[in-house]
RNA sequence: GGCGAGGUAGCUCAGUUGGUAGAGCACACGGCUGAAAACCGUGGUGUCGCCGGUUCAAGUCCGGCCCUCGCCA
């Protein structure tokens, strides 16, 4: 951190870790807002499946269920959020679960370019008829993706191969997503729980989405037609199907094993400044302050 | 007590005419550059309820026992 003043915080961690509290008893004192990088909170109709936080926070219920949203299209606007409040504040408080998000919204991950609809609607069918000669062709036409894809990875294969047919490659000359580039000066902390503390939270919430009514929020959402991303929300289709009894067990079990992967993100995300989470959100947010320098004065 | 069904991986189960087990889910590890709460790859888990018998060979056939579920008493 030493040398230019910090103007991005971003906390992550894994679900239910507290990443919202701490953000916003972050963002007070900083007299700024926080920008959620999580590719479900941007949907509307399922607030509390998807954990919105109450407060407003930007980048929160912005799209309809039928919706698809992508890294692609989210990232400038969360540059845009991002820019408007260090220019406005001075600083930005970022937070999300969502790794591949997190990345995008703070560095500039250089995407290639989205396909026309109807190139990789016919390298789809392509694909679909026969995987493996489809990522014969990609083999000849771009190697370096071919040997970044599995043939099975349909959704990758896919992009790979049109992207090869409009002249573009799915492998960057550099790692982005990897790397310790961001736009703007930006510290990344990381909440790091206990097992048993994490998984008592994870429970807690689960039970607290049963009480505030998540059974009559998914049969509301489920009558409108859902984009694929939030076909998956975690416990939508348990909480359609089963017993609430049920429901709730899994939902748990899901989301523990989605903590779990997002602890994967954290230890991966370069840079990333691991902070112990097992307390009140404001002694968090009062370290964060220390870590980025931005502790008042 | 009688009849029927069943006991195989952490869970739900599959296992042809006997040839020392296998699928999904879960789990572990890895990948990921416009679906990321997504998607893909690689793992192997095991007294096949117990004891005995037949057989070169038994999850599979035979006998006995234990346990679970259902129906009838």
């Amino acid at each position: 951190m030493g040398g230019a003043r910090v103007e991005v915080v971003a906390i992550f961690g894994p679900t239910a870790s507290g990443k919202s509290a701490v953000a916003e008893a972050l963002a007070a004192p900083l007299g700024t807002e926080v920008v959620s990088v999580d590719a479900l909170q941007v949907y509307r109709g399922l607030p509390i499946l998807t954990n919105q936080p109450v407060v407003p926070t930007r980048l929160v219920a912005i799209r309809e269920p039928v919706e698809q949203m992508t890294v692609g299209e989210f990232a400038p606007l969360a540059h845009a959020e991002i820019d408007a409040l260090v220019e406005g504040r001075g600083v930005a408080v970022v937070t999300g679960g969502t790794g591949l998000y997190l990345r995008a919204a703070l560095a500039d991950l250089d995407l290639p370019p989205a396909v026309a609809e109807e190139t990789v609607g016919r390298v789809a069918e392509e694909v679909d008829s026969d995987a493996e000669a489809a990522h014969g062709r990609l083999a000849s036409l771009d190697p370096s993706a071919a040997a970044a894809v599995h043939a099975n990875d349909r959704q990758r294969l896919v992009r790979a191969l049109a992207l090869a047919e409009t002249g573009h490659s799915l492998v960057r000359p550099d790692d982005r997503l990897w790397s310790r580039d961001t736009r703007r000066p930006t510290v990344i902390v990381g909440l790091e729980l206990t097992p048993e503390e994490l998984d008592g939270r994870i429970v807690e919430r689960a039970r607290a989405m049963f009480e505030e009514g998540v059974v009559a929020e998914v049969r509301a959402a489920l009558e409108q037609p859902l984009s694929r991303t939030v076909e998956k929300t975690l416990g939508l289709r348990e909480i359609a199907e089963l017993s609430p009894d049920a429901a709730l067990e899994r939902l748990v079990a899901r989301t523990q094993r989605y903590a779990r992967y997002q602890r994967k993100w954290m230890r991966r995300i370069p840079g990333i400044v691991l902070v112990d989470g097992n307390r009140p959100p404001e002694a968090v947010a009062g370290d964060i302050l220390e870590v980025s320098g931005l502790a008042a004065g």
